[in-house]
Parts: C-alpha cells; sequence; structure tokens
DNA sequence: ATTTTCAAT
C-alpha cells in the first residue's frame, strides 16, 4: 500500500537489472549516469534527480503531490477500484504493445546490415524521450496504474519481467552514438553495460582484396561467443597463410581470460595475422588469470593498448553513427585513460 | 556520497 501512495521515480531511469530482493541498476534518462538502489528505498533515485536536474526534480515532486491528492480521495480510490481491470488490462496491454515494439526495432536493428540507419535513430530518440508532463487529468488511467505499478495487490499490478536483450551477436556497420557514448565511456568499472562492443578495421594484403579494407562492428550479447570470439567466427573465420592480414579493434572492454586465451591460440596458428587491440576499459584487471591471459596475448604478438582520447574520437567519426555531429571526450577521459594505461603496462611487463 | 566488472530463460 506504501508504495501505491508513491509515484514512480523510476519513470526517469532506464532499468538496466534488477535483481532478488529488488535491487535496480539504471541508467538516468536524462544524463546516462548510473544509479543502483533498491525498488523500496528509492532515495537514491530522487537525490541524483534533486541535484543533477532540478527540473526533472521539481516535477516529480508536482507529481508526487498530485498523486497524493488523487490517493487521499476516498471517492478516487473507488473509482480505480471499479476500473481496476479495466485500467490494468489497457495497461499491460500498452506495455506489451511498447515491449513488442520495441522488440520489433531490435530485430530489424539485427537483421539491418548496412542500411535505413533512420530506425537507429528513431529508436535513439526514444531513448532520450522524456516522461511526458500529463498530469493534468486526475482521471488519467495510463497516470494511474503507473504510479500503482509494483502495489502488487493480486498480482494484477505486478511489473512486467524485464526486457531482455537479443541472444545474438549483433553485426553492423556503424553503432549507435548514444550506445557508443555509454559503452565505450572508460569508467573504472563496466556495471551497467553488461556486453562489449568491438569495432574492427581488417586490412589483407596479397590478394585480391578490397583496398580500403574491411571495418564494421560487433555486440556481444550473452550468446556464448563474446565479441572477440565472434569476430574470428563471424567476421575473420577462414586464413590464408599466404596472405598478410592486419587487423584492428577498438573494443569497450579489454578481453576476458578465456577470450584472450583463444585469441593467443589464433595469433599462433594464424602466422601472418597481426592483431591490434584498442581498449577503453580494463575488465578484471586484478584477476591472475586475466593477468596471465593479458600477457600471454601480448607475448603471442598482440599490440594491446589503451584507447587514448584521440582514439575515441576516431572510433566516432569511423565506427559511430555520427550524423556528421562533432564528438568531444569526456572530461575525464585522458585521465582514465592514463589511470587504466598504467595498470595495464604493470601486467604487460 | 558510494557503489561498481562481457547477466540469465
Ligand atoms: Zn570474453
Amino acid at each position: 500500500m506504501a508504495s501505491n501512495s508513491r509515484v514512480s521515480i523510476l519513470d526517469y531511469f532506464n532499468i538496466v537489472f534488477e535483481g532478488e530482493n529488488g535491487k535496480i541498476e539504471s541508467n538516468c534518462k536524462a544524463c546516462g549516469t548510473r544509479i543502483q538502489a533498491k525498488r523500496t528505498v528509492t532515495s537514491n533515485f530522487v537525490t541524483h534527480l534533486k541535484r543533477k536536474h532540478q527540473a526533472m526534480y521539481d516535477e516529480f515532486l508536482r507529481k508526487k503531490d498530485v498523486k497524493r491528492e488523487a490517493y487521499s480521495s476516498g471517492a478516487i480510490l473507488i473509482s480505480i477500484m471499479a476500473d481496476k481491470k479495466a485500467t490494468s488490462r489497457v495497461s499491460t496491454g500498452k506495455r506489451k504493445e511498447k515491449s513488442a515494439e520495441s522488440k520489433a526495432e531490435k530485430e530489424t536493428e539485427k537483421k539491418v546490415e548496412n542500411n535505413t540507419e533512420s530506425d537507429k535513430q528513431k529508436e535513439n530518440d526514444k531513448v532520450k524521450k522524456k516522461p511526458e508532463p500529463d498530469e493534468e487529468k486526475p482521471k488519467g488511467n495510463g497516470e494511474t496504474a503507473q504510479g500503482a505499478q509494483g502495489g502488487a495487490e493480486d498480482g494484477e499490478f505486478q511489473l512486467e519481467p524485464i526486457e531482455l536483450p537479443p541472444f545474438e551477436i549483433i553485426v553492423g556497420d556503424r553503432l549507435n552514438p548514444s550506445f557508443f557514448k555509454f559503452q565505450f565511456k572508460n569508467v573504472e568499472y563496466s556495471s551497467g553495460r553488461n556486453k562489449t562492443f568491438l569495432c574492427y578495421q581488417v586490412d589483407i594484403k596479397g590478394g585480391a582484396a578490397e583496398p580500403d579494407g574491411v571495418r564494421g562492428y560487433l555486440e556481444d550479447e550473452h550468446t556464448g561467443a563474446h565479441a572477440e570470439e565472434a569476430f574470428f567466427q563471424q567476421v575473420l573465420p577462414q586464413y590464408d597463410k599466404s596472405l598478410q592480414y592486419t587487423v584492428t579493434w577498438y573494443t569497450s572492454s579489454s578481453p576476458c581470460a578465456a577470450c584472450a586465451n583463444k585469441l593467443t591460440e589464433i595469433l599462433r596458428a594464424r602466422k601472418t595475422l597481426r592483431l591490434n587491440i584498442h581498449c577503453s576499459r580494463l575488465f578484471l584487471w586484478e584477476e591472475p588469470e586475466i593477468q596471465a591471459g593479458l600477457k600471454a596475448l601480448a607475448k603471442a604478438g598482440c599490440k594491446l593498448r589503451m584507447m587514448r582520447p584521440v582514439d575515441f574520437t576516431y572510433v566516432w567519426s569511423t565506427f559511430v553513427e555520427n550524423e556528421e555531429d562533432s564528438f568531444t571526450p569526456w572530461e575525464d577521459c585522458q585521465e582514465n585513460y592514463e589511470y587504466y594505461d598504467e595498470k595495464l603496462t604493470d601486467i604487460l611487463q
């Protein structure tokens, strides 16, 4: 009942993951900042809004007041009860439709190999869309149903399961700008990313290869194969020892131990293949297995580097659907690079 | 203010 009287602060956040015990990982819809909290203790969300987005915070307070007013009125409560079936049906229908829609968009994005970038842009716009202040209609059923989500009086209002990403390797020409900005940000920990992006450039000499080489990106989504392995399964499965390969990657994360070992094996088997990996972040760099894996990988001839600010700019212009927008690396990009570079140097020496 | 690491049907 207490949760029923609370306006949904979560309207301002994209839930990335919700575990048992109500633990929530989310990104602020306005700035993308990762916020962690519990469903029952949402002060982190409120505090973030208050400190970073004053206008949204004010809107939130206004909505909350309207909500309390509504719920304190017995008459309205009764009307909500009377309409409950219809309301919940409509609202879950709406949500289903929404999730089906976004699923469909994901589908198209998966199938898009090199066309219709406008769809991606549409999705991008949708992500950025802010909640509409439509509390002008106190009888508004959508609003009521939203506020009641999580109430779970009889299961009618239970939150839908978090929509999970597809189980496929996503391949594309250029990646979504907001994905790039979030996924490639060289913060210390990659929480909330839950996947790895890999931008690749392949140049092959000695054969009838395309003069400009091949480039694109991979995005792994818990397919069993990580992006690094998927690259050699999907992009460059074949090998001709009479050719010389130069493969350059820009990855959001350094390889895990298993991938590092697989890459080491591949480099040992493909003597004429040069692999350069530039990573935004180091993954679990304190783990001995990771350190050993990276070391072996470097010893097998792989050039391993952390991405510098200039590399982020290069990826933006080369691998991101940038629509001619310029890109300015975030404030602490250089600082974070130095932080990571020091750790990588330690590992590889 | 601090937390935080390529998720699981
Ligand atoms: Zn891996």
